[in-house]
DNA sequence: CTATTATAGGATAATTATTATCGACTGTCC
DNA sequence: GGACAGTCGATAATAATTATCCTATAATAG
């Protein structure tokens, strides 16, 4: 909490009531929550809230790195009709997303079953980085 | 193009003149294309296509495993307020999001540098299943 | 090949998620 | 403590997606 002050500092972020309330209310959510429900838990703290303000400054946050996304393709539904097993190149700046052959990385390796009984069916890789056109700019 | 058709017969899907243009279209357009840009490609073959008709072929393709989306979080913005390098765990039935420690797995090593002169700048892993709660019903 | 029927398509309205606008308010800095 | 920029709340607007409903067409039986 008091990093998150000093990080609104250095980013010129006023520390208002409101917005301490939503980043304390993200920190208690591990539940990796979309801000309809950060919005909910704000309001029983502030419940004058309005939802445009939680947005705004989830925004914000992401902005100043306070925070993260947990896909970068959630404004709309992306596509791939090829269906064998293989990972993505996504372009942090243009959001182009390309093929990567699953063979060009080696095999994923647990060190560990995974926990909560939790029974893995595949999984999904997303290279992040510049494409070559946004590298060169 | 004949294993399309072999799916939807078994599948008990009719093949119709515009799912097959959406589908040729699908697979003629390896920039993983949100179904607006699907619309616009399908379009110039059969002008008189609706882009409600495209959802929900879309929609379709994908139940039956024709096609895959990108990620399955692309309905609602998920946030992560641990900004450290992490995973996470997916369930394909509930959606739900829980985190798995970067060191669960073996490091990701590339056998060969990425392609098209990619410039890496980190990556994100989802391991897909089912949770323990989805897992016994 | 034609009739029947279930399924799919097109037009449009409705819903959901998100962003923009704008006047009022409040941290921040002097 | 007052001025000013930045922020807030209310609301409207936009974008993405889904539902509705009536017509058209693919599947299939005869």
């Amino acid at each position: 909490m008091e990093a998150f002050r000093r990080t609104c500092v250095e980013k010129g972020l006023a520390v208002t009531h409101q917005r301490q309330a939503i980043y304390r209310a993200l920190i208690s959510m591990p539940e990796h929550p979309a801000p309809e429900s950060v919005y909910e838990v704000v309001r029983s703290e502030i419940p004058t809230i309005s939802l445009g303000t939680v947005y705004k400054n989830i925004k914000t946050f992401l902005n100043a790195g306070l925070l993260r996304a947990v896909t970068l393709h959630h404004e709309s539904l992306r596509l791939d009709a090829n269906v064998e097993h293989h990972y993505h190149l996504v372009c942090t700046r243009c959001k182009s997303i390309t093929d990567l052959p699953a063979d060009d990385l080696e095999p994923i390796q647990f060190r560990r079953t995974p926990p909560r009984g939790f029974r893995v069916q595949n999984y999904s890789l997303e290279v992040h980085g510049l494409c070559a056109a946004c590298a060169a700019s």
